[in-house]
DNA sequence: AAGGCGTACTGTATCGATACAGAAGCGCTG
DNA sequence: CAGCGCTTCTGTATCGATACAGTACGCCTT
């Protein structure tokens, strides 16, 4: 029998309370007293309170939950994502409090059954579409949430930490038409819900379902239209996810088409870099005769001399760990939107002339 | 007021045992009641059982800890624990677990506080020094432990996923003696328990403190006995951390000395690539001027052309979440040694003639 | 009709702690 | 020495569920 708060306070001959504040309150007992508890529990075999029983009289968790739309280990294929938890865990190790990891990649029911377990004491969320059926379960559980991407549409209040995709891209665009380029493909996964690496007419961009995705076509749209390309004219190619591989045969299909693309812009960098590598693969030059610009700015992309758009990963964890364990209290400041910067390296160049 | 299952139970005006069937044992009513039940619940915002309730009741938690004895952050920085999480990841997810990241870079107490508050089935411990304060409180805990890395010295019976580490530097090291290198200098992390760069001495390597730093020295030590080499003429040298940085520095102290060794070898490919940094700020050539081996065999290893040890990082981590929620009935195969490899690549070739 | 059996549900004890109100002891004041 | 306040400790109610034994009842045997 394992022993338990009662155990130890029987061998005293004390009351269980006391115990309990040996380990949770050491300012309402005397040091002594304190200092003979614990030794008594160690040779008991007593490891301190039970953490599930405390959780549940105290109502706190001493953990927060961290919830991936996509497979969860996906959080440690993108070096974007691997940036962000990092600074989330600085956080969180500052406040001595765990990271749970939550799995929601299956369907609806097993996704809420996984929320619905977390012992935790509040959500991050993060990359999750807008109709994710683990976004209800984690909204019915009343917990602190905060967006690590955006605004609530549905709560304005609600804590978040983001930056502004639309202006990052509209500023990106400008640089590649600045360049000259007018016929150009963009690529980016969870343009549909389906994964498949394929070109896609998309009527609306606007309606897009994915919120990054959506905000970063839409400031792309707006600086070609500035000059006089249309969304029509614009080619887009779905990437079946976020990987270099998608990223490649994306690319493949704006690239092995004619006429051929000036500029191929990527909605993140790992998709970028596969962009690269197709054009590798066919003899083309980056920044001469294709142009490409990613998004994030992962350390890869400067050896690869790839223009990016940078956004301050680490800072943006450390935020949102802030955010949900010790939120300021004007509600002001409990939303943030962070700067980000165009990185233009030798990725892009002026349009080749045809 | 939260709902709980016994609001639900009163509206219906049915057993609270009921409702909790309804969740979590469907077989134990009939499908009309439990549609029922789940209806009511949905209208009053009960939104199923409390974790921290039911984790008590029930003595099941659905995630488990990995500690790591580093700053919760440096999970996500080395390229090889990051392709390990991933693997545990894989697994955690299809037995509908989380995964509790558990930081105990603290002191003694405050480590044992964080272990003790963790709501979890088990623990993978994993690059933690034998010393380690987390350690006790882990095991005091009595739940499952599987370790990440080696056969535990204290209980041989305990489930362990790992390498032979001596071996597989054994191996290394006779392929540089085989080409000729006598002068032979060793980075690694964890030689001595201070955060120090610098050359130091082991009288005894056996008795090094840190069970992997330890291992993979063993096996070059017996490599150059071989040929003749013995302990005291290998340089030794400690960087304080593993990370690129420390490894550049480290390969300073050593390159910066007459007599140049004519082969560094590195406990990691992080510290390895640190050490190619050295060379090339020195103009020196790897595998012509100065040989390098590296250890893991993350990504970058074979784009920096690293002669290296490759281990199944992503296996380890999907054996380890099995042996953790799956284990085999057979104690046998709950001890499980997996292969390595020897990736010769350009940054090893024949000693230099002086 | 008595007996046996399976299904569907109920009721109570219990998991292991913390919260909070209250009591005891003690030194100090006036 | 009564009265007060402080510190230190006690005792009971409670957190929200699950386990498990038990009841009720319909249906099939014999």
């Amino acid at each position: 029998m394992k022993p338990t708060l009662q155990t130890v306070a029987d061998a005293l001959g004390i009351s269980r309370s006391t115990v309990s504040n040996a380990y949770s309150r050491p300012d309402q007992l005397s040091p002594q007293l304190r200092e003979r508890i614990l030794e008594t529990a160690r040779q008991l075999g007593y490891s301190g309170p039970n953490p599930a029983a405390r959780s549940l009289r105290s109502g706190r968790a001493g953990a927060i939950g961290v919830v991936f739309s996509d497979a969860l280990s996906y959080a440690f294929t993108d070096p974007y994502a691997v940036q962000f938890l990092r600074g989330l865990a600085q956080t969180a190790e500052l406040y001595d409090t765990g990271l749970l990891l939550i799995p929601v990649s299956k369907d609806g029911e097993a996704a809420a059954a996984v929320v619905n377990n977390a012992v935790v004491d509040g959500f991050c969320i993060y990359c999750l579409t807008d109709w994710h059926p683990s976004l209800q379960a984690i909204r019915a559980r009343g917990l602190p949430i905060v967006s690590a991407e955006r605004r609530d549409p549905d709560n304005p209040d609600a804590r978040y930490v983001g930056i502004d995709e639309a202006a990052a891209t509209l500023a990106a665009g400008r640089h590649v038409t600045g360049l000259g380029h007018r016929r150009i493909a963009l690529i980016a996964d969870w343009i549909i819900p389906e994964r498949e690496t394929r070109p896609v007419t998309v009527a609306d961009p606007e309606k897009l379902p994915y919120y990054v995705t959506r905000e970063r076509l839409l400031g792309y749209r707006d600086a070609l239209a500035e000059v006089g390309v249309g969304w029509p004219q614009i080619q887009t190619v779905n990437a079946a996810q976020n990987s270099r591989e998608a990223g490649a045969e994306a690319a493949g299909h704006a690239l092995d088409r004619a006429p051929r693309p000036t500029a191929i812009l990527a909605v993140t960098d790992i998709l970028a870099l596969g962009v690269l590598d197709a054009l590798k693969a066919r003899g083309l030059r980056p920044g001469k005769d294709v142009s490409v610009i990613g998004f994030d700015d992962i350390p890869e992309a400067a050896a690869s001399r790839l223009t990016t758009i940078a956004q301050p990963a680490l800072e943006k964890g450390r935020l949102t760990g802030t955010l949900l364990l010790d939120p300021p209290a004007d509600p002001a400041e409990r939303r943030i939107l962070l700067p980000t910067r165009l990185r233009v390296r030798a990725s892009t160049g002026p349009a080749p002339d045809q």
